[in-house]
DNA sequence: GATGAATGAGGGTTCATTCAT
DNA sequence: AATGAATGAACCCTCATTCAT
């Protein structure tokens, strides 16, 4: 029992190193350069073995996009269990998510998008992921708003962050003619203009550690 | 000369056949699946064709990508020279115009976003229109504030404008949780706490003629 | 009757248009490369104006190299007629041939000996030809050796000379390593050899005229 | 470490298959219609095969040559060697090399003399064995010169010596009208006129084991 | 007669997948 | 479990040939 406890998770491991290793191809030769060949490459493991774990190429592209999403989701996490202020501040910082590390993995994310409209399982993840993170924006939004007496449209309110949101993501990826912090600045005047609250006293950076997230882990061993 | 000239008009109208099939094609298949076979599939015409005029499959999908884009400045262009309201008006129509048909090729775009890490012509391509928008957009912005004697950083407010947009218009793609009123109204409401107006002043759809742009024309014959 | 006289006769000039463009073709772009493209592209015709005067490509192709050989052969003949000599002399003369000019054309015979192969008509012309030649080259020798009341294998002797002609014309197109001159040189010694004549009665080069033939002229308009 | 070596050692013996495979294309096919299909035909191997073990066609192609070549440089060695008559001697029959055996590829070299232009190491090739070849003969040919005190132009002479040799072996292969005896013979007399030999000393063939080269082998499995 | 648009077979090559080892 | 040799379908592209004009 044991032996068979240490080889499943051996498995596991097998599995983990190739889903990474396809993140790792995604990244250095872009969605479409991207075959069993790099990936196996990446992972130092034959051809042959991904079959093995995987029941084809699609399964495992869609396998790493769940680890990648998840990877979103625990930094979304990360960043609002940590942060200490209220209600407000929590919604500024979730928001601010996406400008506050540089995976590296951004370029992925788009050809994702495409082949989201191949893949139905994809198309399902993502509206999943979008679709609770938007519940969730939208119920800080409402305590935040509850907090200070206010009344909003909440739904239309939550389209709209998220939303602004996922455009200057979007326009940070493809163009590149502006910051992070560009960002994060353009999100806190929103919010502040919403719930008339003083931007000076919310840091563009929230004074949490992110360390652990900094970088693109904790997608382990892609530092290369 | 009689004939030459037909000749040449049939040959423009092989070219746009192609070049329509190829949009189809991508909408139908996304850039990966795309293929010449699926291509000369849509558009009833021989494999060789293509060839015949393009100089390949690369150029095909750059010609086609620019055919659409332009149709996406024409429709801009239109609504902006119809609309008779000031400034402001011209400001919130012209931010409108992702949501004012509904032509049918809307996921394209999300295919062309990942394209473009794979043709850098597309990329650029992109760069410069969305560049030029966005431009337009803060003179846009300039004006309207300049009227109401606002001092604002344009840039920003440029900035969040046209991402607001282009999220909204992702969302709204990906997502379909959402119409493209809803993206009208939230528009409308930003702009109009930005500026001082009232939104009951403006209608949510402008008062011009539509029926040209309205659906999918003028990118002709793509109804199906 | 006169129109159609002259009718035939401009088909008779498109034919040898389109032969001599064969021809140029070849040189330009070598045999694989020379396509019904590059060859309708030389002679300033349409594509498929070749249809309408050679069943296909390969019958061409068998045509322009007929065409060559003809050209060979006249300009054989010229030298032999031209030599004011006696036996000795045409016969150094006519061996000579191959080195006395430089058409640029040598490369494409290389490619027909290995087209002979594929094209039965071409083998069957070459061998006419090479026949033929060997033995008026026989039959020169025999008239020299019966004027010097020598006895000699004369088959023997024609194989040994026309090889020997064959190897350097080869090894001259292949190689580059050594002149025509050394050709003309070798060529006379063997002879004088053979037949105890001296060198120094030989000039290298035949005095007639070889305006006519010294370029690739009667290849007619293939000066470019 | 058994089971690599033999991994290795197949790997070796599909390469071999394939580049006979690609050797008899050559001679059925010729060059030009020599195709990756007509390859992996002959091989009774996939099409796909060929790019796992080659770069490419032209790849291919060229190891196919090295390999014949390689091939007719053993057999001249093995001749040169095991002849054990003195220099004369070994000059006579070490050109007589091409007239000794009958590999029944014999055409295929005509056909790389047409593909040498289009495949530059072809070219580089030819040109080095042939230059090797003339430098060899030529040493020869002053080893026997000096040996009979006898003064001559030993770079003339092994010019015409090779030359001889290539076009004699060229119109055995082109024409069939005569035979390799006859080759041998001619060669044979030159050599005699020119070192003042008497040919019955020397025997049409050498008293060597041929055997081993007597066929096509060590071409192997090339016999059909 | 003359054109060149249109075809489609076949070229070389890539690559996901299979399977004997 | 793990390998990589082997397959063959599908890729883009070339080009000889056909045929409506």
């Amino acid at each position: 029992m044991k032996r068979a406890t240490k080889m499943r998770e051996s498995s596991e491991a097998r599995r983990a190193e190739l889903i990474v290793a396809t993140l790792k191809s995604l990244r250095k030769h872009g969605y479409v350069n991207s075959t069993i060949n790099t990936i196996s490459e990446e992972s130092g493991l034959s051809r042959g073995l991904i079959s093995h774990y995987f029941a084809n190429k699609d399964d495992l592209l869609i396998v790493a996009h769940k680890y990648y999403l998840q990877n979103v989701d625990d930094f979304f996490r990360h960043v609002v269990w940590s942060t200490k202020s209220g209600h407000f501040g929590k919604l500024f910082y979730s928001v601010s998510v996406p400008f506050l590390r540089d995976t590296g993995f951004e370029q992925m994310l788009v050809h994702y998008f495409s082949a989201a409209w191949m893949l139905p399982e994809v198309l399902r993840m993502h509206r999943n992921l979008w679709g609770r993170y938007r519940t969730n924006i939208r119920h800080r939004i409402s305590a935040a708003a509850r907090e200070r007496g206010l009344v909003m449209d909440t739904r239309l309110a939550a389209i709209t962050l998220t939303q602004l949101v996922d455009g200057l993501w979007l326009g940070w990826v493809m163009e590149e003619s502006y910051t992070q912090e560009d960002c994060r600045i353009i999100l806190r005047k929103w919010l502040c203009e919403q719930f008339g609250e003083d931007p000076q006293k919310y840091p563009l950076t929230p004074d949490i550690d992110l360390t652990l997230f900094k970088t693109s882990a904790p997608l382990p061993h892609i530092e290369d």
